[in-house]
DNA sequence: CCTACCGATCGGTAGG
DNA sequence: CCTACCGATCGGTAGG
């Protein structure tokens, strides 16, 4: 039994996010968003405020969950080697089961506009400070070894997102299998012993 | 003394270089790089074919240029960690040097019309394909311990790639500090001793 | 190098 | 959910 589904707001989201991850936010018109759900064009906006609106929907959601994951994993009481595994992990699962909303996020945030623009780009510097700040605190204790934190920290979040570039459900490796691997590159590169 | 220069292709592909990376491909218009020189938009005509040649000079320069800069740096009587490093050194140090290029290339080359588009992602392949044997060698040497040469070259190029997103001329490292910094990454990340 | 202009398409609205 | 339509802008051409 086939279901008839309606359309409804997360329907037409989920479409711009497939689209939007494909071609980017400006190589996407709202008339092939239509067209996926089989609509006109004007019939989405029962289901939207606007496509800048979809956009910043996508964003929002997206980096308010990493943050939320950050802080889900990350216990005080660990050493800093523990923190840094656990805190790359979870960074690195997300951009291998939400490749859609990351490869936006890392495309298409410039498009937004004021004030949005400026609180997504808050959020993502939070986390990189979070997690430059677990980096220092392991180099004080003498559990790292690197230069420069910062320069650490950006290595690492890199790395972490780029999975999004190439992850694929059919290949070799699970989500959870490359999370584990890149939070040991994590390790490694931080000189953890 | 200013001097007065006319337009010429050269100057209209680094227009279009600055804002492609700066809007993206879509979001930039032909309108925009004619602003930039103080010219109306059909005078660019008289120094490029169109709007896609224009992104495929871009990709087609500096994809060839990457391949270029390997096989200039590699010598196959250096051990692996040597051919390694010198391999992401070079990368790593384009990246710094050559942003607009890189960030153009990540973003934009999935706008290009076949065949370029196709021929343009067989040089990336190319790239991956030959520091991942790089790696395998290592590996077999005894010298580098990865699961899966192909994680570890996927994982060190996306690193080096993502120095375009940061790196700035007036920061606290040189290219050529970050390009150190990050072929020592590199080694960690395959457990180079 | 310009003005004048082309058809196509864009995001979005009116009104039912 | 639709048809009909809006002004704006797109890449590109004609012709000088």
């Amino acid at each position: 039994m086939v279901t008839r589904a309606g359309l409804n707001p997360d329907v037409v989201l989920d479409a711009a996010l497939t689209l939007f991850a494909r071609r980017g936010y400006h190589g996407t018109a709202l008339s092939e968003i239509a067209e996926t759900l089989q609509v006109r064009t004007p019939s989405l906006y029962n289901h939207m405020g606007s496509k800048h609106d979809l956009l910043l929907r996508i964003v929002d959601r997206t980096t308010a969950g990493v943050l939320d994951d950050f802080h889900r994993v990350l216990d005080p009481d660990d050493p800093p080697a523990e923190q840094l595994r656990r805190a790359t992990r979870v960074y690195a699962h997300r951009h291998a089961t939400h490749r859609r909303e990351a490869l936006v996020v890392n495309r298409d945030t410039s498009s937004l506009s004021e004030p949005a623009i400026g609180e997504m780009q808050a959020r993502r510097r939070e986390h990189e400070h979070a997690l430059r700040a677990v980096i220092a605190r392991g180099v004080e204790a003498g559990d790292f070894h690197v230069e420069s934190p910062a320069l650490a920290s950006f290595a690492i979040r890199e790395l972490c997102v780029s999975i999004a570039r190439w992850f694929s459900d059919d290949g070799a490796l699970t989500a959870e299998e490359v999370a584990d691997q890149y939070s040991g590159f994590a390790l490694r590169i931080v000189g953890a012993s």
